[in-house]
DNA sequence: TGGGCTATTGGTCGCTTATCCAATAGCATG
DNA sequence: CATGCTATTGGATAAGCGACCAATAGCCCA
């Protein structure tokens, strides 16, 4: 159908396997890991499904690697290299609380009920899981010698706040927001305790951000 | 094949919309809400598929209504209604973290990623939060007026323990376990703050459970 | 005891999926 | 310009699903 009549076109076999991971990576965001099919992929290429299985001959490995791919290019954005820890702090959970994380919220739910039946799917998320504690964990550490933080052990925080961040991940399906500060500030909140700051401390870093939450989302 | 050469059994309508969505139920905590398809029930009960359509003739409809039977049956032995406030508290907490809701916490998962796609899903997971929600606040407020939990709100420390315990529950797949404390006991960990009680109080409640956890689980 | 209501069967249909394979045609190399 | 490699196609296959329906047979009641 959607190629049938265009002429063939034929590329380079690494970047059309870029090209059908990168395909594959937008499926998983925005319409969920399950709806990563040979044909959907295939359609979204203008090629024919067969293609795809030449390149990905057991499907269950693009999917896999598409989440990874998803996962890893969401990192790179999500904390940021400049500004002092308390303000990097703010940054990113500011933005796990915004709705540009929506898709990545819903990518992690996803993924981590479909690992209940693909074993090599939960391998891939503990990976992503360690690289991405890897980095929070550095961010702490920068505070704690800073004299900013002041958890009782730095990996203690990092884990609590993850499970914060996919705690409010879990309520991202819910048909109306939940208008209650403690949901919509809760990973902000949680890193605040797990930090042993004073309370109120983070919320008002994420307000003074610079380029901080418009007042649509302050509680 | 199961039942072809068995002879029919008659049953009363009503019986038999109950004993299939009991089936569904615990096909929904033992292997996931995608499991539930007319076949998996009706090979379960030793009936023909298209018995299970008959009772329910769309599909969506018998596995949201398993949902809400398998959340409200595990419901029920979740909060216990003797006690005094601080020993519920840390019952409940202790169950939560332990393997028996291990099939409740997936079931959970599994809902709220499955939501995404059917809007009826949500809706009805919207419903069973309002329930929890209600039965943990009144415990909270037991809690209030006997003046050992002293929460900002208690509607906030409410909806800031079942984050928690979401955030527990979504790495209920992971294939080995982590062996962190700041994991294991997040949910008594963020209760304990949500109810402003002095830092470990709430584990030495959890410690002090006369059918307490096995020393396994403890940190 | 016989008749009728209806729970239950058994089969079909259409749709979607992944996987496999022989045939085709683009493109670089000689 | 011609030849060979291989990226790409098109089609076939089998398995899974929900939905549908006419035929059957269990069981209650007259």
């Amino acid at each position: 159908m959607s190629s049938s009549d265009r002429p063939r076109f034929r590329k380079s076999p690494d970047e059309r396997r870029e090209e059908i991971l990168a395909s594959a990576a937008a499926i998983a965001l925005a319409d969920g890991l399950e709806r990563i099919t040979l044909r959907a992929v295939a359609a979204r290429l203008g090629v024919r499904p067969g293609l795809i299985t030449h390149y990905y001959p057991v499907a269950e490995d693009l999917v896999i690697a598409a989440f990874v791919r998803a996962a890893a290019q969401e990192r790179e954005q999500l904390i940021a290299a400049e500004g002092d820890p308390m303000q990097r702090m703010a940054r990113f959970a500011a933005r796990i609380e915004s709705p540009v994380s929506s898709s990545l919220s819903r990518l992690w739910l996803n993924a981590r009920h479909l690992s209940r039946f693909t074993p090599a799917l939960a391998a891939a998320i503990e990976v992503q899981e360690v690289l991405d504690r890897e980095r929070l964990l550095m961010l702490i550490e920068d505070g704690v010698t800073a004299g900013v933080f002041f958890p009782e052990r730095p990996f203690a925080a990092c884990v609590r706040i993850f499970m914060a961040i996919d705690g409010f991940g879990a309520y991202i399906n819910d048909l109306r927001v939940f208008t209650e500060p403690s949901y919509a500030h809760f990973v902000t909140d949680v890193a605040e305790w797990a930090l042993r700051l004073e309370p109120g401390t983070l919320r008002a870093a994420v307000a003074a951000l610079p380029d901080g939450p418009s007042d649509a989302y302050r509680s």
